[in-house]
Parts: structure tokens; sequence; C-alpha cells
RNA sequence: GGAUGAUUAGCUCAGCUGGUUAGAGCGUUGCGUUCACAUCGCAAAGGCCACUGGUUCAAGUCCAGUAUCAUCCACCA
């Protein structure tokens, strides 16, 4: 007899069990094997947790995230797989710096980057990357998660960092990444390219001007930018449009456009171009539009730079625009264009902004020098397969399954659309590019610069050759020269992130976790990061190791507030787990997010959710403190013991059919259905009807602990923390749940013979059935009243269950009878039978209905024809079944005349 | 422009390969302080499963189309 306190308080809890179990060293499966918990021999079971950016706290994303993950952790472990589940954190290269940078802002800097320096800048974001790592590993606790921090990585590390730079020179040497002119996308406020994916649209309204670039041109053309015409060196048309044939292939020379440069524009055909668009004419911009660009490729166009990674145009091309910025130099072309009436139309009209997903500026598409990553190249140490076919194959094949299925679609999509990867970045926080250059091997007179120094910054050009090298080189290996320096450019965050499962598994060291946990059995994230994430690690990985990443990438959906929309700072809707977990605990945090949404949807979460999962905590503490008060001395390892009464033989099935299906929903990645069953076992079934049967016929001593072990178990990946708490109330301070094993389904509960779990249910419906009547005639249920049955041919049954009847149906008389209505009340008088009447009479109409139904239905020759014997006979047999309980139906009725 | 998802009780959502009178939680209504729990119990009400066709003996479930909403991708200058 063990006595829990009336509530649960989370608070008196969760810390110190979670220092526990961190304490035994148990999340380490290692650990597990050397205490004999685990098999060596066991089967793994991994996953790499998708590492928050250190960006600043937790969001309930994050807690959902970490609550599905850790539910399969927990019931991987508990099977007795060797489970590993490895924590860490990204470094998130462009969010981390543009935040810091805002910080630094805030304190005063005017331009922190210019006025610290590199060194002494990056000291400032490795300060704030620490705080923020703290923070979140702190939250990652708090959720309760089983990570392995003995294993815990950071994108940034060093280990990391030698990932890196060897799959950099992996990939440079079989000829994958190269440096290219090409056009990117500039962040003019970042300073830096950005991936395509990086890349956001914002709707808005723009103006496009319509207007010729000079008196004696014959084409008009439109535009919303009429500064990049600056740069233009051709005019396209559809070949088809016969207005402009004749031009197809002419040279206009075009002085002083604007006011500013000569230009030279040539006519060209292109199908792309839209005839009934404008005036069905297109400037073309070679340098400052992807789709110019590749046009101007086609037909071997010039490319002019008049746009500089300052945003300001540059001096090259443009007299008098020098310096100006973009939005400057178009109100002056504009205004000449006005003034010299070559201004034709000025309208406005919807169109996508291109804007940096960080930080918010319009994007500036410009040529540069940049480092990427061929993604159509064959790949001779890969069958001769491409990134693309070989991310495509994983995927194709089947040795990746993503959940749910309609994703293959979206990510065979994007692979479609992909282009070659930007990978170099101009921002200091992150992987170094493990390229150098020689300045003496470099003719420095063409590269402008005149004498070098410590702080000489050398322009970007291709006239500097690359070394490339997994560790620094002292000396050029060319020229032995010692002015040697590391280019200055950074790798894009997802280059590093897309090593993660086998970078934290000590590749490319050949360790014996790599050997025994990769690939890693299931990769759970949002679904909003497939393309940005998962895609490239399925690349990294197939590329680098030859091998997928994971089997499974399970993709969960956003967390939304209560009407739908995105939690954010700005809206003011944010629910923070943390505080969420203070006010009603983590298990009650975690059942919100895992209980009422599938795969791939995204889920709507209100604070009132929550609170009704702690209700349900408590709910689960207060029949575990029932139970306990019951059972003379909980046995950890007790075995199943012998039912006695119906009630025990149907709990004792029911609880066998719970294992099975809890079982095979977690297998089935079902995480909100087996939470679901196992609430309603516990609730509907347990506490409903077994544990008060148990108060009238006693002594369960053996049921309920057998039932409340199981019960602890089957809860704990749900909830850690209350079960580990009753667990340890009941066994110690030495027992931990954590690792017990999981519940097993014994087939001589429920195999051979439901008839025992029928038994009670009928019992059950008899409760039922008396309440119901007591209701509908006015009675209190706690009045006591008498009562008739009619026995039936469950004479025996009901007469053994007599005590049970009674107590939960509170009756103070209960007598058998052989004739009759199946339950009769003992109303002794005075009670309103017109009620009783109508509601007997709606109830014969419905099943008088269902019956015709079904009659119908058997009576159709298609029907028994063509449906399997087994549907033919169990609609029979629910026809007959209906027909009987009609008539006793329609007795009562009759009855009540 | 292309794609995907959603549309089921007042609200939030389940419903896997088509086969019980379509389910749950919350909320609502009525009754209730039975010695685990009022963070509770008992009971009830509430649904042409968005719409229109089709396939089938049988459709919330499969197919086609329509509408509304959401998201993603591409981007037209």
């Amino acid at each position: 007899m063990k006595e829990l306190p009336k509530a649960y308080e989370p608070k008196n809890y969760e810390d110190k069990i979670y220092k526990k179990w961190e304490d035994s060293g148990l999340f380490n499966p290692d650990v597990c094997v050397k205490k004999g918990v685990t098999e060596k021999k066991a089967p793994s079971f991994s996953m790499a947790l998708p590492p928050p950016n250190v960006t600043g706290t937790l969001h309930m994303g994050h807690a959902a995230m970490l609550a599905i993950q850790d539910v399969m952790a927990r019931y991987h472990r508990m099977k007795g797989d060797k489970t590993l589940w490895v924590p860490g954190t990204d470094h998130a290269a462009i969010a981390t710096q543009t935040k810091v940078e805002k910080l630094l802002v805030a304190k005063g800097l005017k331009n922190p980057r210019q006025e610290l320096g590199r060194e002494k800048f990056l000291e400032e974001v490795k300060k704030f990357a620490q705080q923020s790592h703290d923070t979140i590993v702190n939250q990652c606790k708090k959720m309760g998660s089983s990570l392995d921090w003995s294993r815990e990585a950071f994108t940034l590390d060093e280990q990391r960092n030698l990932a890196v730079r060897t799959i950099f020179k992996m990939m440079y040497d079989d000829g994958l990444i190269y440096r290219g002119y090409r056009i990117v996308n500039w962040c003019p406020h970042c300073l830096s390219t950005l991936a395509d994916d990086e890349v956001e649209y914002k709707e808005q309204t723009a103006k496009i001007y319509t207007f010729k670039y000079g008196k004696d041109f014959p084409i008009a053309i439109s535009t919303t930018r009429p500064e990049t015409k600056l740069g233009d060196t051709a005019l396209a048309v559809n070949p088809k449009d016969k207005r402009y044939k004749k031009y197809i292939g002419q040279v206009f020379d075009v002085k002083k456009f604007a006011g500013g440069p000569d230009l030279k524009i040539k006519v060209v055909a292109s199908d792309e171009v839209d005839m009934n668009f404008g005036t069905g004419a297109l400037g073309v911009t070679p340098a400052h539009s992807l789709v110019d660009y590749e046009m101007a490729q086609k037909n071997k166009l010039p490319i002019i730079k008049i746009i500089g990674e300052d945003g300001k145009i540059t001096g090259d091309a443009s007299k008098n625009y020098e310096g100006l910025t973009a939005k400057e130099a178009r109100r002056k072309v504009v205004e000449y264009l006005q003034q010299n009436n070559l201004m034709e139309k000025e309208e406005e009209a919807p169109n996508n902004l291109s804007v940096c997903y960080r930080c918010g500026t319009p994007i500036e598409p410009l040529p540069s020098q940049q480092w990427f990553i061929y993604v159509n190249k064959p790949i001779k140490a890969r069958g001769k397969k491409s990134l693309k076919q070989l991310m495509q194959a994983a995927v194709k094949n089947k040795k990746i399954e993503i959940i749910p299925e309609r994703f293959n679609k979206t990510y065979f999509h994007w692979i479609d659309n992909l282009r070659d990867w930007c990978i170099s970045r101009q921002i200091w926080y992150g992987h170094q590019i493990p390229v150098w250059y020689c300045l003496s091997c470099a003719e420095l007179d063409s590269l402008g610069v005149k004498q070098v120094t410590g702080e000489t910054v050398v322009p970007r050009s291709e006239k500097l050759v690359p070394i490339v090298s997994i560790d620094a080189p002292e000396t050029c290996p060319k020229c032995d020269s010692q002015s040697i320096f590391q280019d200055p450019d950074t790798l894009d965050t997802w280059f590093s992130s897309g090593l993660w499962t086998f970078s934290t598994l000590g590749w490319p060291n050949k360790s014996e976790d790599l050997e025994n946990y990769h690939p890693t059995s299931v990769m759970e994230t949002g679904y909003d990061i497939l393309f940005f994430w998962v895609a490239r690690m399925i690349l990294m990985t197939t590329y680098a190791l030859g091998e997928i990443p994971f089997e499974k990438v399970y993709l969960h959906g956003l967390v939304r507030d209560e009407q739908g929309r995105k939690m954010s700072k700005s809206l003011g809707n944010v629910i923070d787990p943390l505080d969420m977990i203070a006010k009603y605990g983590t298990d009650a945090t975690r059942l919100s997010l895992l209980v009422g949404n599938t795969p791939g949807n995204d889920m709507k979460l209100s604070e009132e959710k929550i609170v009704g999962f702690r209700n349900f905590t408590n709910k689960l503490w207060n029949i575990s403190r029932f139970m306990l008060l019951n059972i003379d001395e909980p046995k950890m390892d007790i075995l199943a013991p012998n039912p006695k009464t119906n009630a025990d033989k149907w709990i004792l099935a029911k609880c066998q059919i719970v294992i099975e299906s809890v079982k095979n929903y977690i297998d089935r990645y079902q995480f909100s259905s087996a939470g679901e069953e196992l609430r309603r076992f516990t609730w509907d079934e347990l506490a409903d009807w077994y544990l008060e049967a148990a108060k009238v016929e006693g002594e369960k001593s053996q049921v309920l602990n057998f039932i409340l072990n199981t019960l602890l178990k089957l809860w704990h990946p749900y909830m850690p923390f209350v079960t580990e708490a009753i667990w340890q109330e009941m066994y110690g301070p030495v027992a931990i749940l954590m690792v017990e094993s999981w519940p097993k389904a014994l087939d001589e509960f429920y195999g051979q013979d439901y008839g025992d779990m029928v038994n009670f249910e009928f019992i059950a419906y008899i409760v039922s059935e008396i309440r119901m009547l007591k209701m509908e005639k006015g009675i209190e249920p706690a009045k006591k009243i008498g009562a008739l049955l009619n026995v039936g041919n469950k004479e025996k049954l009901l007469r053994g269950n007599e005590e049970i009847i009674k107590a939960l149906a509170r009756l103070e008389k209960l007598e058998f009878v052989k004739s009759g209505a199946e339950v009769a009340l003992d109303l002794a008088g005075a009670v309103d039978t017109t009620k009783e009447k109508a509601r007997l009479e709606k109830e014969i109409q419905e099943l008088k209905k269902y019956t015709v139904g079904l009659e119908n239905k058997l009576a159709n020759k298609e029907f028994v024809k063509n449906a399997p014997k087994e549907v033919v006979e169990k609609e029979q047999d629910k026809l007959n079944e209906v027909k009987s309980k009609l008539e006793k139906l329609q007795q009562q009725f009759e009855n009540l005349k």
C-alpha cells in the first residue's frame, strides 16, 4: 500500500528525473550495452536530431520535433534496440551573423563588421552562438529528450570542419566543384550570395514603364527596372511576331541612353518572349537577370555589369550614373525618358519582388565569381550518375521512404528544376572555403594589386589559381612562395548540415559509430526544410558514402496558432514551450503536440488543448494512485496473473489488444493514433469500468500490479516524466522505467476466446442501460431504486456479477426474472411513462429503418453474388441481431401500456 | 502559370488497402460532492462527410470536374 499525493505536480519531479536519466548514462547506447540493458547484438535504431539554429531559442515547432523523435527513441530503447539519438546545433551562417549584426547595431555600432574586423566580429558571433546553444540544450532537456549528450555535435566544430574540408576536396578532385563567373542572387544587405531557394518572393504592385531606348529606335520595351537598361545589349522578340520579324538580326546604336552610356542593341529572336505582354519586346540585360543571361549565352551577347555588389551603379559602363543606388538611378532614368518624350506608358501592375529570406532586402541578380557544385555532371566513382540522378534514385528505388508519401512528388519536382548549387558566401561566420591562392603565381598587376601587405584585399579574380587542400598549406606547391592566402569566402550553411548524419558519427574517420549507426533509421523534420536540408543530405551522403543517409523521412507539419496563423513575434501569438512546461508540465505539452494531428499537415495549437492533456496527466496519476492503494506490494517483474472474474478476463484481454495496437501504430509512424488508443484504453476501459468493478470485487493486487506496470510502460514514450515518477514511487529511486522492456502481447488472454471479453461487456451494457433508463425517467443517478433483469440465457453471468451491477448502476435491489423486457426499473408508480414511450418509439422507428435497409441489401441478388461471403454473413448476422432487439423494444413498449 | 493539401458535429481534427446505424477531444445541455481524481463522474443533444457527375453489389473512402481556402514551385520582362 503506497499513497501518492492527490495531484501530480510536474515541477516536483521533472528536473530531478531528467538529471537521474542523464547521470545514469543510459541515453548512450554503449552504456546500455555495458549495463546489460541492451543486448550487444541487438539491432540498432539511430536518429540525428535536426540541429536547431543557434540564433535564439526553441519554439513549438522544435518542441513537436523533439517530442516525436523522443517517442521513437524511447520506444525503440525499451524494445531492446541499440538506440542512438545524436544531438547538436547548427551554426546557421547567414542567419546567425545577421542576428548578431542587428544586436551590435542595437548596441550602438554603425557598421559592426567594418568597425570590428573579421576576428573580433567572429568572437562576438561565437559568444552569441554559445549562449544560444546553452539555452537550446537546456530546452531540449526540459522537453525530456533522451539525447545522447556525450555525442553532441555542432555544424561548425572541429570534427565537422574536418568533414567539410574533406568532402570539399573530394568533390573538387572529382570535378564536381568549380569556380565560375555566373549570375548569382546577391543580397546587397548581407553582402553575400544566396542559393536559389534562399530567395523569397513578395507580392507587390510595381510600376511598369514602357519606353524606347532612343528617338530613332523602332521598338518600345516594357520594364519594371529601367535602371538596369543601362546594361542592355539586346532586345528579344518572338520569332513569330509579324511586327518585329524584319528587325531580327539588326543591331542598333543607341547614343547616350538616358544621358548615360552608349548601347549596342541587337534584336534577337526567342520563343520565350510573350507577344501579348507589353509591347511584345523584351530588353535584354544579361548581367542582371537570369533569363536574360541565358538568352545572352545562346546568342553570344556581351554581358555588361552595371550594378555592383554594393547595390550601386558601377563606373565601368555607366557614365553619369556611377555611384548612384539602383533606386536613384531609376529615378534619373525615368526622368530623362519623360523629359525626352521617350516614355510611352507608366502603369501599375502586380509583380513579385525577390527578397532575401533572412533580411527581406530585394535581391540583386548580378554576375560574380563564385564556387558552384555541378548537379548534372556524371560522377565516375558513382557509376557515372550525376548528383541529381543519385538524389532521384535514392527515393525512386524506395531506399528512402518519405512519410507522407505525397512529398515524393514535391521532391522529384524540385530536383528536376535544380540548377548548379552556389556554395560560396561572402559572410564571415561559417566554414571558410579550403582553398588557397598564391600571390606569387598570379600576376598581381593585372589584379590591380600593387603591394601585398597583411591587410591587402585581393579582388576576386579567375586569374588566381586555386590550391584546394584539406589542411592549410604553408607554401605554394607550385612556386614554394609563402605569400599564399585563403579564400575569404565561407560555405553555404547547408553544405555542412548536409553531412549531418555521417559527420556526427565521426566521418571521415572510419569510426565504429559510423559502422553501427549509419545509415540512420529515421530523419524526422519539418516539411519546410525538405529542399533546404533533407535533399542536400541525400545529395551529400549518396555522393560521399555511396549510401543513403536515412531509411525513412518523417515530415511533420508546422505548429500554428489557434487561428491557423504562423507563430511570430511580430504577431505576438507565440506560445513558448517553456511557459507551457512551467504551467502544465512537459508531458502535457508533449501530448498536445503528439496527439490530434497527422504527418505533413500543419497543426493548430491552443493553450486549451494543453490544459486538456494536463488534465489527462493528472488522471493517469490518480488512476495509478488508486491502483497503488489496492496493490499489496508492487512487483516490478510480475507475471501476468490468472484472471478470476469476468472483469479480470476482460481487462487483461483489452490490455493485450492495446499493447498490440500501440505497437502497430508506432511501427507505422501513426503516433497520434497510438496515443489516442492508449488514452481510450486508460480512461474509457480501465478507469471507467475496470477500476469501478475492482472497487466492488476487491482483492485485485496482482492484476492491478500487472496492468499498472504495463500501462506505465506503454505511456512512457509519450509521457516520460509522470510515468517515471510513478515508477519510482513504486519501485524506489534506483529503478528506471526508461530502460524497462516493452510489453509483449500475450496470446492466452485473448487469442482463443473472445467470449470472456464479451461477457463483461454485456455487464457493462446492462449497467449503461439501467443508468440510461434512470436518466430518462428523471431519477437522480444517486437515488437507489430496484430493478428487474430478464436473465434470458445469461443467468449465470448476470448472477455472478450482481454486486457489480448493483454498485455501478446504483441499485438497492436487483431481481432476476425470466420474462418481460431485458431491463425494467422498479419504479414504484408515479413516473412519467409518456416520456419513456416517446423515447422507445423513436428508437423503434430508427431500428425499423435500419432493418429495412439491411433487408433490401440482402434481397439484392447482385450483392449476394458479388460481395465476399464474410460480408454477406455479417450483414445477415446484423439483421438477426437488430430484429431481436427490435422485438424486445416493442415488448417493452407494449408493457408500458 | 504548374503542383500539392484541406473541405467530415459549434470548434480542433481522426477515419490506413471501399463493406458496423460515420468517430474522438474540446465546447454545449441536463443531473451529480459514490471513500483515485471537480484537473472528476453519469447521461444527452449535435453530421444530405464542400458541390456535380462517374465506377461498383457497396463510396466519407476510388475516378473526373467545379468551388472555396491554404501551402509550395516557377516567374512575364
